[in-house]
DNA sequence: CCTGCTAATTGTATAATACAACTAAATAGG
DNA sequence: CCTATTTAGTTGTATTATACAATTAGCAGG
């Protein structure tokens, strides 16, 4: 593999944080907390989740899942059931109102990923998703 | 273009900064400013700047631009020249200690991407490179 | 029962960034 | 030339997302 590639990979991956902090940040007035959407995402999908392995998955602190799960339950995105098996623990479950919400919010960022791609050819949009999954994939494999 | 394309991008795009946030959480004693590692890189690549200039070009508050420059100016990366046909403004240029942080810098960041990339053809390495910069540049010049 | 480990919450701190306010120099228009 | 407006940059303050630290209480195993 070519030291252009990943000299053009490093710097592009750097520029495009921030570039995405620069749209993040003019947007601070969102309904849904912006931290929190990945998270709200992955209770969706995993359908019950308590906060260790919420915190786990998405490779932040327990701390910081804990308050995002709480917020969450706050909107009544989330509802939060004790665990039958620990008394310690608790899991949360995707609520019809979080849903709701969850699939509005996708949809508009993906009005926006819409525009940004533009006159992109299928194969491009195809081989860029693959890319970045794969990338991904590497990351949370690493080490 | 495919909206599950869509859909896998924006996702795997959340995930990316989720995923690059806590790669950089976990490197917290750094020598040179995380942040400002951008900064210097365009300092070097434009040569002679202003505030304002790249605070434009980097999307970021020219307060941001102004406190990494000056951390940068004070750990002797930058030095800081008055503009001979303004008397506010001031140019950045590198000097050369900044030159070896940016390459020592860029060096440890390039043996990250590389482990990431373990694996990975050719044709992907460049494909991701250019994609990333292909969306880069439809971030940079949208709206 | 006791000790060590673990789940989650709360306290506190950090880093990156933007908005606000300010100073001073430059510019535009009369 | 003068005045009002604009602009370059610095400093003050606030916000956001996150991690590290401390705490409480439940669980597991001897």
């Amino acid at each position: 593999m070519s030291e252009d590639s990943k000299k053009m990979i490093e710097l592009e991956l750097t520029v495009l944080i921030r570039l995405l902090t620069s749209i993040t940040s003019s947007k601070r007035k969102e309904s849904l907390d912006r931290a929190a959407y990945l998270l709200l995402h992955q209770v969706s999908v995993q359908g019950s989740s308590g906060v260790k392995a919420l915190a786990d998955e998405l490779k932040l602190d327990i701390s910081t899942v804990s308050r995002q799960a709480a917020s969450l339950e706050h909107k009544g995105y989330v509802e939060k059931v004790p665990d039958p098996q620990d008394g310690r623990a608790f899991f949360y479950k995707m609520t019809e109102l979080g849903e709701q919400e969850l699939v509005q919010h996708r949809q508009e960022r993906l009005n926006g990923i819409t525009n940004l791609l533009n006159g992109w050819s299928d194969e491009e949009c195809r081989e860029f998703g693959q890319l970045l999954t794969k990338f991904n994939h590497a990351i949370k494999e690493r080490k």
